[in-house]
DNA sequence: CGGGAACCTG
DNA sequence: CAGGTTCCCG
């Protein structure tokens, strides 16, 4: 779902996990799970940003993400393991993005505030899009695996 | 990834 | 105040 939604509502958690019943500690764990997804992602662009540009990069054009960069595979690896999910284009687009995003500012300066990456988090959860209605299925994973 | 603290926002 | 987020730790 994360290839989707990087910010989902605890109203869409509830529509996609329709099989669970939901409680107060339910919920904020799932919502923590996202949390936590979101956390790994933005280290890893905050990584890959910072290696570019040790590496000489010197314009956003430079920095691009497809399906054999490295940090995809990164991405892939800890969303994906198995490999049971086509990514969407459209991640690569956000992470891409997100990428440049985190790169413009970097090469600004503007990481000696502290905040900085606040600004950067507003413009990437406006990027989150429709999840395919198959992953309402409780049997999502099989029904995805039979296609 | 889970726990927990600090923090922001309605 | 409750729900949501981020940050830091293990």
């Amino acid at each position: 779902m994360f290839f989707y939604t990087r910010y989902p509502s605890s109203n869409m958690l509830k529509m996609f996990f329709s099989d669970v019943k939901f409680n107060r500690c339910i919920t904020s764990q799932l919502i923590k799970w996202f949390s936590n997804f979101r956390e790994f992602y933005y280290i890893q662009m905050e990584k890959f940003a910072r290696q570019a540009i040790n590496d000489g990069a010197t314009g956003t054009e430079e920095l691009s993400v497809s399906r054999d960069s490295e940090l995809y595979r990164a991405l892939n690896m800890h969303y994906n393991k198995a490999n049971d999910f086509e990514v969407p284009e459209r991640f690569l687009e956000v992470a891409q993005i997100t990428l440049r995003e985190f790169f413009n500012a970097i090469v600004a300066g503007k990481d000696v505030d502290p905040s900085w990456k606040k600004a950067i988090y507003k413009v990437i959860c406006k990027l989150d899009s429709e999840v395919p209605e198959i992953f309402k299925s409780p049997n999502c994973l099989q029904e995805l695996l039979h296609e």
